[in-house]
RNA sequence: GUCCCCAUCGUCUAGUGGCCUAGGACACCGCCCUUUCACGGCGGUAACGGGGGUUCGAACCCCCCUGGGGACGCCA
């Protein structure tokens, strides 16, 4: 049978990034294997789901390329589905309704926990076969109550519970809506899912759902629980931590996939191998490899990977990548057009950058000359040099030729000249008048994509900062 | 409290009984390269949570302890 995965948030909040890497796995998983993708949005929760939450899950999965094959599939547009096992399970006897009030049920638990017992329904209305008057009743799951339910996980091998540790859990509402286990089981099984990959926070959940399962005569999928991602600190991952949200990575200038390949090697490895491409880790990626433990997050890391994944890039998909980030600098299409070309810009910094944002920021002074209010290292490098701005523009404005190797000549020469051989003297004021401060790619090669006329214009100016 | 899961450098990990004097990577610290900033190169500091077994031999297998996490909802 073909592989079926699928990932499933609940569009209560923002993407994060613990579930990018849930949906990761998955995804890698079904594309390995010639299988399907398939998306669905669990949003049962009315009180917390919102469309902006499922849009932010939309968006961020588009941006990171995790494309589905099938859905989103929405939960709450399956209701009638849901009714309709639910009638059917009534009838058959595997469910019943309940009509138990909160009140007690929750001083039932309440004496349980006292007596150091794990609180659990003690299926009180399991043979109660008349309604109470005024009470609209929960449906009920016949749990067994002897034996044991075994999960075979793809991770963390044969997990064994004492189907006794379980109760009778609520798989409908006294509105009648449908709960999280029971619709979870019911679409995992119409969408024929073959494998679940998720957090290992539904370990718990497993063996419910298989008994579900069971007593709907499905079959039950393979299992695959991944530990989840911790902060820096070890804790649970939070908002105090920084970024949780994917689209926040975007905003930092990460690249998706050094965000993917950051993702995952939290929790699985390849040999010594650290950087892989979007294909390598479609080709080595294995689901059983997975780790068992939790893993901390490591922005520094994530910000070498980044750094790894911009290096290997070639300039032209790189400057695509680049574009909304020099457009937030004000840097739109028209002035790049009116500048140097953006890819060699690119070739020329690509290195000395660890994100987009850096790189869009170095590249901001072959589009924008430095404001004078903005120049940095004047007293430094620029005071007093007069006479070292005229000879450069003498010299530049002379060269019979506009590129690196003359550049490099003409500031070799003015060094023997004036400052001892010392490159530094003449290079660094150099910069923080073309620049407009004394950090940037090696001086002539910057001139040289410049331009003689816009190299000539800023020295000119430069002085005026003096 | 009950049940379930987990445990190698600060962090991500390799390791599935001898190849381990525990390997790689990030970070950190030196040195080299160098016109700045980076990239890069070379080197260094740094770990098997504790205790019992099993075995000729244990980071690897078993048990206990400790520590961390998760679940126990008319949330997902």
């Amino acid at each position: 049978m073909s592989v079926r995965t699928r990932f499933a948030p609940s569009p209560t909040g923002y993407l994060h990034i613990g579930g990018v890497r849930t949906a990761l796995y998955s995804w890698l998983h079904a594309r390995q294997q010639g299988g399907r993708f398939i998306l669905r949005i669990e949003d049962t929760d009315v009180e917390r789901s919102t469309p902006a939450a499922t849009a932010a899950i939309l968006e961020g999965m588009a941006w990171l390329g995790l494309d589905w094959d099938e859905g989103p599939f929405y939960q709450m547009q399956r209701m009638e589905r849901y009714r309709e096992v639910l009638s059917q399970m009534l009838a058959d006897g595997t469910a019943y309704y309940c009509y138990c009030s909160r009140e007690e049920v929750d001083a039932m638990r309440e004496e349980q926990r006292s007596r150091g017992e794990k609180p659990r329904y003690d299926g009180r209305c399991r043979n109660v076969s008349a309604a109470r008057p005024g009470v609209s009743p929960v449906i009920r799951f016949r749990s067994p109550d002897s034996g044991e339910t075994v999960v075979e996980d793809l991770i963390h091998g044969t997990v064994r519970f004492q189907n006794a540790e379980m109760d009778d859990l609520i798989i409908a509402r006294s509105d009648g809506t449908p709960t999280y286990n029971f619709c979870v089981v019911v679409d995992d099984w119409d969408m024929k899912i073959t494998h679940v990959i998720r957090g290992d926070d539904h370990l718990n959940n497993t063996p419910r759902q298989m008994q579900i399962l069971r007593s709907l005569g499905a079959q039950i999928p393979v299992y695959a629980h991944v530990p989840m991602i911790l902060g820096p600190d070890k804790q649970k991952l939070s908002k105090r931590h920084g970024a949780v949200s994917v689209l926040e990575y975007r905003e930092q200038g990460f690249l998706p996939d050094a965000l993917l390949n950051f993702l995952v090697r939290l929790g699985w490895s390849h040999g010594d191998q650290e950087v892989f491409s979007r294909e390598e880790m479609i080709a080595f990626f294995r689901i059983d490899s997975v780790n068992k433990s939790a893993s901390a997050f490591n922005p520094e890391k994530l910000l070498w990977i980044n750094a790894q994944h911009m290096q290997r890039l070639s300039p032209e998909p790189l400057a695509q990548h680049l574009l909304p980030y020099l457009e937030t600098l004000g840097v739109d299409e028209p002035v790049i057009a009116a500048g140097p070309a953006l890819s060699e810009v690119v070739a020329l910094l690509q290195e000395r950058a660890k994100t987009l944002v850096e790189l869009a920021a170095a590249a901001e002074m072959f589009y924008v000359p430095p404001v004078s209010g903005e120049v940095k290292d004047v007293e430094k490098h620029l005071l007093g040099q007069e006479a070292l701005l005229d000879s450069l523009i003498t010299q530049l404005q002379s060269l019979p030729v506009w590129d690196a190797p003359a550049i490099h000549a003409a500031i070799q020469a003015l060094a023997q000249n004036q400052a001892e051989g010392k490159m530094g003297k003449i290079a660094q004021p150099l910069r923080v008048a073309v620049a407009g401060r004394a950090v940037s790619p090696p001086i002539d090669g910057t001139l040289a994509l410049l331009g003689r006329e816009r190299t000539l214009s800023r020295l000119r100016h430069a002085s005026t900062w003096i």
